[in-house]
DNA sequence: AACCTGTGTCGAAGCGCTTCGACAACCTGT
DNA sequence: ACAGGTTGTCGAAGCGCTTCGACACAGGTT
């Protein structure tokens, strides 16, 4: 194993030379500097990390917390993630990942032992048992969500609201004026994450402004939870004539059967889900959408981040601005009804 | 920040009697060890991960990487990279996530540098730019696929061939004669993975052994492509009877194709899927399916590295049995053709 | 000529832990 | 009673790096 010292030596050089021409923060002449570098490449230096960090109280490292459910079949998440990782690679840092499994512990563990420099909190749920830990830690932190209690941490999220919003602004715009909105399973809104009730929330509050009236349904994304829920829908209220998804599983089974049914998508029917640009683009219909931007949700979480390790202390709350791009799955509310 | 130190004080023993007691490495009299536990609770004591890592050369991390490729929507990925943490959280490791952004540099670096005491790769390609600097590292390293050299290796992957030969066997017990496969999409082929047509030739020679006639067609996951395909297929041999599709995307368009063709399954036709469980379990239809089992695999392939850790050098390869698993979209081959 | 300032380099002191050899203190068997 | 073996504990030497203060030497000022 080559250490800084082998790297000294064969350039002639001290120590702490080569280690300010790695850091950058002393001045080095030019010449010293190639020579160092030159040394480094020759023998294959790499510095230890665990010296390092022991070193400079520093690991590079930022944890990611998934969520504490796995139970859930969540891409978004995934897209997180590896936006995480990528983008915290080009700040230096990798990315240690923590699943829910071993639960607000971890946050402890990480915290404590200095493998983590900070932390990223992934599906922050309303009262979230990791957030008392991580306040005592003092350990720099990102949420991706909103809990209920925001103070004292720095909080990524989509704006829900606005993008339940502009859902309802679009149908109306285009003549609707009785909307049905598909909504996350059951067991979504009991974890409390309050993604799902704020989009809700937006989307009613539109609704009202533009004279639309909404009927919210939770579904699971099975194809019969989703059929028994279309059934009911078109009883309560057969003028339906728009649609808002926001169980992305939904999407394909809802497409289905409206197909069966003879209700033509968007002659008939006009559909607007809530989900990843891919999602939209893949399905048999392609789809108006409010895109999750889950890579830019990343990229400002690890900005955030980064910027409160290095000691610039903010603590705020970014709303990404959704937007809705419309495509092939909304149009005009059929006339003479 | 509590040192060992401090809780060597508290305790009234010397810092290297705490490190025993930690590590189990010598034996330590029942009194003591309670003394200094105790110490560790009252100080909220955690040994510092870097310190750690310097004085024994063990990081106690794993790093787990992506495939290279992350142009594709991979569910299992998600599926086994969560099972590996947890896997490895029960070992006491934890893990690194690596992209594929990176590139095989990202082997060297967390490799070179001690980062990691070992390394998974995810997504092995047939001739994978990787694997040389791995080999030459000479770190502990499983494979989760199965490269075209695997000499010096050890590699995880479910036993294709099998699975698609349990395919065949299934629907030529039905009674089926001709069958057509929804293979993955050519970007797949292009990867040079592998697993794609190790699946396509062990169907191909069990189909061969029970006198089935096969058609195959690689399929883009899109609607528009399934149906272009579905009336290739349909027109070149209009008496196939059976479905075999690895495109796990590919599934729902199919179902809702076949039923808008008034072709009922598994009446008229047999659909039998490979793909994880919660996929086949979640659709229109309830799939018979063969199942990746995203988890089996992970731990196989964490148990795998932390015995090579330990020293023990087994290097060899494992293929998981794949089991088929009938369920509601196969049944015997329409009589009177 | 004496002074200051800034630049580039070095030496040494740790960072918090593991681990090795040493060594009391206690058993056992003769 | 004493050699020999166990058992439990300690001290000290690092692991490879960062960082602080020191210092030599250049150039610019009085």
């Amino acid at each position: 194993m080559v250490t800084l010292a082998d790297v000294a030596q064969h350039a002639g050089v001290s120590a702490s030379t080569v280690s300010y021409v790695l850091s950058g923060k002393r001045t080095i002449s030019e010449v010293t500097k190639q020579r160092v570098e030159r040394s480094i490449q020759e023998l294959g230096y790499h510095p230890n990390a665990g010296a390092r960090a022991l070193a400079s109280s520093r690991s590079n490292i930022i944890a990611l917390m998934m969520p504490l459910r796995t139970d859930m079949y969540v891409p978004v998440m995934m897209e997180i993630a590896i936006a995480v990782a990528t983008h915290a690679r080009e700040h230096g840092f990798d990315v240690l990942m923590l699943t829910g499994e071993e639960g607000p512990a971890a946050v402890r563990r990480v915290v404590g032992s200095g493998l983590a420099d900070a932390i990223i909190l992934m599906d922050v749920e309303l009262d979230d048992a990791r957030l008392p830990l991580l306040r005592e830690s003092g350990r720099p932190a990102v949420l991706i969500g909103l809990p209920a209690q925001t103070t004292g941490f720095t909080c990524v999220d989509l704006d829900f609201a606005e993008a339940g919003a502009l859902c309802a602004e679009h149908l109306a715009q285009l003549g609707h004026r009785q909307i049905a909105v598909i909504g996350e399973a059951p067991a979504v809104y009991e974890r409390k994450t309050g993604f799902a009730e704020r989009t809700i929330d937006g989307l009613r509050t539109r609704a009202l402004q533009h004279g639309l009236r909404v009927l919210h349904r939770p579904c699971e994304g099975t194809y019969a939870a989703l059929a028994g829920a279309l059934g009911q829908i078109f009883t309560e209220r057969p003028d339906v004539t728009g649609f808002v998804v926001q169980n992305e599983q939904a999407l394909e089974p809802l497409l289905s059967l409206l197909r069966q049914d003879r209700r033509a998508v968007p002659e008939d029917i006009s559909v607007v889900a809530v989900c990843p640009e891919q999602v939209a683009l893949q399905g048999s219909v392609r789809l108006t959408s409010v895109t999750i931007p889950a890579r830019e949700m990343a990229r400002h979480a690890v900005d955030r981040l980064v910027s409160k390790i290095d000691g610039q202390a903010d603590e705020e709350v970014f709303l990404l601005a959704p937007e809705l791009v419309v495509r092939a799955s909304s149009g005009p509310a059929p006339a003479g009804r």
